[in-house]
DNA sequence: CGGCATCCTATAGGATACTG
DNA sequence: CAGTATCCTATAGGATGCCG
């Protein structure tokens, strides 16, 4: 997905240049629900592979909108969670779980079998 | 960009399958203000080209977000319209606008110049 | 566990030219 | 005007293996 500089253009890609792309908006509504460490959130996004979640992960954090955590600890540890940033992005996704909900509920009705959870 | 299986994942995914992409949100966001045609969204999206355009357009045409009328005229006229599904999604425009819009005037305050418009 | 390195393929996306 | 068609490059993304 093309980066969309957000030195330029409507409000609208201001915010895509930072969230936009195919897993950042998932990554981030599963952060909002709790802190994950990095298996749990591998667990809980199956479609995402490993190397694309720690692409994205450091993206995130290079923009400021995740906070990684290591813990001197063996086995390693490492947890993820929403900056202040990241956290005011909550009505974006909000809205988008909304709606997802919304389509799901009706292609239901049309027999199309979704399957959707959070 | 990978397109999610909306038939399976979260709700986030769901919305993420229609209206993911880096220029669809944009094109949804401008067709939200009123209806356009194809040359006044390529002027008002001036970091697509034609190409994206068209082929994005089609897409979102076929998930029933956009409504496209070819006029018989000389010379020819096509807009381009949100269906009242497509108009459902405004509350997720609308909440990534006013992000960015706050984003950008807290990285004017970091004298990072931004220049946002709609 | 939480990565990174490497290699590979598929798709996004751009440039340009052409057309009804 | 509103596209198509063609060709090309860049990036996304996947598979696998290794490591502290």
């Amino acid at each position: 997905m093309k980066r969309l500089n957000s030195k330029s253009g409507c409000s609208v890609e201001v915010t895509l240049s930072v969230m936009g792309g195919t897993w950042k908006p998932i990554i981030i509504f599963k952060l909002m629900q709790r802190k994950l460490r990095f298996m749990e959130l591998s667990r809980e996004i199956p479609s995402v592979t490993q190397r694309m979640l720690t692409l994205q992960l450091r993206e995130l954090e290079a923009d400021g909108i995740v906070q990684r955590t290591v813990h001197a600890e063996v086995p390693p540890r490492v947890d993820y969670e929403l900056t202040e940033l990241g956290l005011s992005l909550a009505p974006v996704l909000k809205a988008m779980r909304a709606w997802g909900i919304r389509y799901a509920q009706q292609a239901e009705q049309r027999e199309e079998a979704f399957a959707v959870c959070d």
